[in-house]
DNA sequence: CTGAAAGCGCTTACAG
DNA sequence: CTGAAAGCGCTTACAG
C-alpha cells in the first residue's frame, strides 16, 4: 500500500546505477542522435523499464531553453471554428512533438497577465487565434524574441508573422454572388468592429457592390456575438427598407440571424431573404441552416501556422511572415442561386464567375 | 536592430548584481510569502524592471517539484459540450494559478503516447475529458501518483475520482417525460456503448419505461459521432414499427438526428415524433432544434474537478472521490408536453413530476 | 531579514 | 563510445 504517497519520480541516476553506466549514458540513451552503443543502450533501456524511469522534461527545458511548449491564446471557443481550429492544432504540434499550452476562458482584453503567464514558463511559440486580443501583446512577444503567429487576423503593422485567407475577396466574392442572384437590396452584419477580417470582409464586400452602382448597404453591428448578432438581426428585420440580401460577417452570427429571421420575424430562407455566412463551420453545414458560406481552409491554415513556428525555432531568425490562403464561396441553400456560375467541386457546390 | 536573435532572458542573478543584493533576495522577492524587507524587496522590483525579469517557471518548477500544470485530455471537440468545459476549466484553473495543457485532435484509444507526454511534464493533475479513453490510462496516472479525476465518466472500479451528472436518474427522468406525455411507443439512440455515460443514461431509461410496463425499445447506435447518429436515425426511423418517442442519448446527435427526421424524412417534431437530448448544449437551445434535453451543469461539474484537484496536490493525499451532480430536464419544443409536472425555475420550463 | 551554498534532473562540451 | 564535471535558473534549509 503506497497509495496516496507521491512517488519521487525515478531519475536518470537512478537508470544508471542501476544498469552500472554513468549517467550520461543514460542521457544519451534518451537523446536522439546521440552517440551510444547499442549494448549501452540496450542495457539502459532495460533498466529504465524495470524502474519505470522517464525522462524529465521540465530539467531538459531548463538545459536545452527550448521548452517543446507552444501558447494558444484563444479568448472563446463557442463559435465552433474555434474548437475546429484547435483540434487540428493539437494534432499538428504532435505530429512535431510539441505541446500546446491553452489560454481561454477570459473574455477581456486585459491580456497582461496572460503575457506574464507565456514568458514565465518559457513557451517556444505563440499562436493568437482570437480576435479580441491587444495587437500590443503579440508585438511585446516577438520583441522578446519568441515567435508568434496571429491565426486569422493580423495587424495594421505587420511586423508579426500571419495566417489568414482572402477576407477582402471573399466579401467581394458574396457580393457577386448576391448580384448575380439577381438581388436588389443589401445589408451587412458586422462581426468586431476593429478586428481585421471584419474589416477586410466589409471592404471586399463593400467595393463588390460597388462595381455595380451599389452603395446602400444596410449595417447592423453583431461583434461576432451570437446574442448581439440576435439584436442586430431584430434591428435589421424591422427596418422598412430591409435588404432582401443579408451578409453576416460569420457563420456563428449567420445561424443565430437565420433564427430571428425564421422564428420571430417569419421570414423564408431564401425566399424573403437571402443570407450569406463566413467560415463554413459546423452548423452551416447542417441541413437546418444549409449556409451558404465562404470557407476557410482550417487544415491548411493550421499546417502553415505550425510550418511558420518550426522555421522560426530552428533557425532562431524571427522574420514576419504572412501566409494567405484562398476560401471558396460554398452554396447551399440560404441564399437564391444565381443562374451561373455555380460549378461543382469535390462534391461541394462552388460558386466561380467566369470572370474571377 | 536586434531582431532574429533570441534574447538570452534575464536570469534573478543578473537582477541581484544590478540591485546590489543576493540572488536568494531576488527569490524571495517574487516568492509569495518569503521572508523579505520591504526596502530590499522594492530595489529588487525596481531592477526587476528595468531588466525585464521574470522568474523561470521551468526552473522553479524542477526545485519545487509542483509545475503548475494540468493536463486536459479531450480526445474531440466536435461535441460543443466539450468546448464549454474547456472554456470553464481555463477561467477556474487560470483562477487557481494553473495552466492547462491541452491533449487533442488524436481520435484513437491509443493514450499510451499521450500518458507518456504527460508523465514527462511532471504535470500536477489530470482531467480526463473524453469519453473514448482507456480505463487503464486513467488507473496507471493514478498509480504514478497523479491526481486524475475522470469528468463526465466513469470507470468499472472505482479508483480514480470523478465527477458526474446522475445520468441514470436522468436517463429515468427522461422516460417520465414521454411517458406523461402520452406517448405510446419509445426508442433510444445510444452513443458509445461501453461508455458510462450511455450505460447509465440507457438503464435508466429502460426502468423507467419498465416501471409503465414498457418494455420494447426500439434501438440503434450513433457512438457520439455526428454520422453515425444520422445513419442511426435513417434506420430508425425507417422502421415499420417506427417509435413516437426517441430518447438520443446527447445533443449532438439529437441534432443530427432531427435534420435526419426533418429532411429526410419530412417528419414534423413533435407532432411525429417526439425527441429529447442530453447535455442541453449549444445547439439545443436554439430555435431550429429547441430540444428537450436533460442539463448538465458544467459550471458546478468544472468547480468540482478543480477543487478535488486541488486538495489532492495541496494534501498529496490520492483518495477517489466522486462528486455527482443534478441536472434538470428542460423543456422545449423538441417533444410534446405532459398535462403537467412541467414548472418555471430561473427563466427556464423543467419536468418535475409530484411524485419524485 | 539576509547571503552563501547545496541541489533539483537533466544536457553537453571535454578528454580519453 | 564513454564518464566526470560543469552548469541551466531557480528554491530553500542553514547560519548569522
Amino acid at each position: 500500500m503506497d497509495g496516496g504517497v507521491k512517488k519521487a519520480g525515478v531519475t536518470s541516476s537512478q537508470v544508471a546505477e542501476h544498469a552500472g553506466v554513468s549517467q550520461s549514458a543514460v542521457s544519451r540513451t534518451f537523446t536522439p542522435g546521440a552517440s551510444i552503443s547499442s549494448k549501452t543502450r540496450q542495457k539502459v533501456l532495460a533498466s529504465a523499464k524495470v524502474l519505470g524511469y522517464r525522462p524529465n522534461a521540465i530539467a531538459r527545458s531548463l538545459i536545452t531553453n527550448r521548452s517543446r511548449i507552444i501558447a494558444v491564446v484563444m479568448a472563446y471557443l463557442e463559435n465552433l471554428f474555434y474548437p475546429d481550429v484547435l483540434e487540428e492544432l493539437g494534432r499538428a504540434l504532435a505530429a512535431e512533438n510539441y505541446h500546446l499550452l491553452l489560454f481561454t476562458g477570459f473574455m477581456d482584453r486585459d491580456s497582461d497577465p496572460v503575457f506574464d503567464q507565456l514568458m514565465q514558463y518559457r513557451v517556444d511559440g505563440i499562436i493568437l487565434a482570437s480576435t479580441s486580443l491587444s495587437s500590443e501583446l503579440s508585438e511585446e512577444c516577438a520583441s522578446a524574441g519568441i515567435p508568434v503567429v496571429l491565426f486569422n487576423r493580423t495587424t495594421e503593422r505587420d511586423a508579426v508573422s500571419s495566417v489568414t485567407t482572402r477576407n477582402r475577396e471573399g466579401g467581394k466574392r458574396i457580393a457577386e454572388f448576391l448580384v448575380a442572384g439577381g438581388h436588389k437590396s443589401f445589408g451587412y452584419i458586422a462581426g468586431l468592429e476593429n478586428s481585421s477580417t471584419n474589416r477586410d470582409r466589409h471592404q471586399g464586400y463593400v467595393e463588390g457592390l460597388a462595381g455595380h452602382g451599389i452603395t446602400e448597404i444596410a449595417y447592423e453591428v453583431g461583434n461576432y456575438s451570437r446574442p448581439e448578432a440576435e439584436a442586430a438581426a431584430r434591428m435589421m428585420f424591422s427596418r422598412p427598407d430591409r435588404p432582401e440580401a443579408l451578409f453576416v460577417a460569420n457563420d456563428h452570427m449567420a445561424v443565430a440571424v437565420m433564427d430571428v429571421a425564421r422564428y420571430e420575424f417569419g421570414l423564408k430562407i431564401p425566399e424573403d431573404i437571402s443570407i450569406v455566412g463566413y467560415d463554413d463551420v459546423g452548423p452551416a453545414v447542417w441541413r437546418s441552416y444549409g449556409i451558404t458560406s465562404m470557407s476557410q481552409p482550417v487544415k491548411r491554415m493550421v499546417e502553415s501556422t505550425v510550418d511558420i513556428l518550426m522555421d522560426q525555432i530552428t533557425s532562431g531568425e524571427i522574420e514576419a511572415e504572412h501566409r494567405i490562403h484562398n476560401g471558396e464561396l460554398v452554396v447551399r441553400s440560404s441564399a437564391r442561386h444565381p443562374e451561373t456560375g455555380i460549378v461543382e467541386a469535390d462534391g461541394r457546390k462552388i460558386f466561380r464567375p467566369k470572370d474571377v
